[in-house]
DNA sequence: GTCTATATCGAGATAGAC
DNA sequence: GTCTATCTCGATATAGAC
């Protein structure tokens, strides 16, 4: 069923699919374009008429179907957190009933570390999202710093789980060694990537990410095996 | 040799001395207010209107100190570099020294993490130093990362050392692991310790420096054991 | 709904008085 | 050297034509 397929079509219906099609279309142009920007060069680095131009669409555009930079920048924070999260979450569940309610400590760090280093691979659709997630996290607004504070339900899960896995821990050696954790996984940003190869003289690819997640898979359950 | 143990030395000469130590005390006044605003509002959330009403001087005092925003924001970033990394090459000649050339791992990542994790601890002098390095590093100017990318000789003297102390793993697995530990290191922000008090519910405190320093290196250790 | 033109604001930088 | 007043620019946001 392409558009063309049937250009006898009543008018006034194709009117409003094109009105509607068009209006998703420019939405989701600036939402992209803003993403990719804001990503690569940092949310304050980027103008509201950069996203436009970059989008090919209308100066306007971003007030009308956003409300304001800070909103559109929001709400691309949201989407993007709720998938990733998504992701981690569903991975987590599936460890869970694979071990009967209670997997072991790389099981849980998989589950929160593949689904972004999934989407760190050079051909993935939602590369450029992780870096604009990583960036978001330190250079956001004050309302996505708020959210990061207070909305720990998400992280809360798996930190139940490491504890579940290694009772012996006490909780807060559990709670700092997430925090590590999640610190490496931070620090995947392609500025440090480039820095990183200088320093190895390119021997180091982080296009591998298969390898990449395994290293960091490896690095982190033996720290939190000490 | 207080400033008033001779008032009847020579007026010229205390004036001249006078001016001086104006001029350096306002361009210290200027580096100080800048430095903390930086850290902890980020570089372009701070304009010069508010480092100068911070700092109780005068708003041209930052063009004609500094020259220009950017320039300043240089010129802290530059000396707090130059100072951290001072002390931690200190520490691992010394660590070189006490093992007669090669120093095991824990004593190389000490010497990398000790000087930051103590610019950490709540009563130091350069607490809030640290906080503007680690934001400089990803919110800096285009000027600030150039030098981060191409000025890796601080960073090769640690991961020679590692490849001398571990000469058994390949060089990238030793890069890898590297960047993993400065991924723990950079992910120590204000911000990133308020989010973990929260899902703590305030057992984890960084205050203590000291353990967790001890912490991270154990962590760390852990890692490159793997 | 889309787009142009513009209002409004806040920023960094600087000229010139003292 | 210091400070006030101002220049100039670039930003977001929006009014109003179509």
């Amino acid at each position: 069923m392409s558009p063309t397929s049937d250009v006898a079509a009543s008018h006034a219906t194709e009117q409003e699919v094109e009105g509607v099609d068009n209006e998703a279309v420019t939405k989701n142009l600036v939402f992209v374009a803003a993403e990719r920007l804001f990503a690569l060069h940092g949310f304050q680095n980027v103008s509201v008429r950069d996203i436009t131009a970059a989008a090919g669409v209308n100066l306007a555009s971003v007030n009308y179907h956003f409300g304001s930079k800070d909103a559109l920048l929001y709400e691309i924070f949201r989407r993007r957190t709720v998938e990733l999260n998504r992701e981690r979450a569903k991975k987590l569940h599936e460890a869970t009933d694979r071990h009967h309610g209670s997997p072991p400590v790389r099981d849980i760090l998989a589950a929160l570390l593949t689904p972004p280093l999934k989407w760190l691979a050079p051909d993935h659709e939602r590369r450029i999202s992780l870096q604009f997630l990583i960036r978001a996290r330190s250079e956001g607004t004050d309302e996505i710093r708020k959210v990061l504070q207070t909305d720990v339900t998400h992280l809360r899960r798996f930190s139940d789980a490491l504890m579940r896995a290694r009772p012996d821990l006490a909780p807060e050696d559990v709670y700092w060694r997430l925090h590590f954790t999640l610190g490496m996984l931070h620090n995947n940003r392609f500025a440090e990537f480039d820095r990183l190869n200088v320093l190895s003289e390119g021997t180091t690819s982080e296009a591998d990410v298969e390898a990449l997640l395994e290293r960091m898979l490896a690095f982190a359950e033996a720290g939190f095996a000490a």
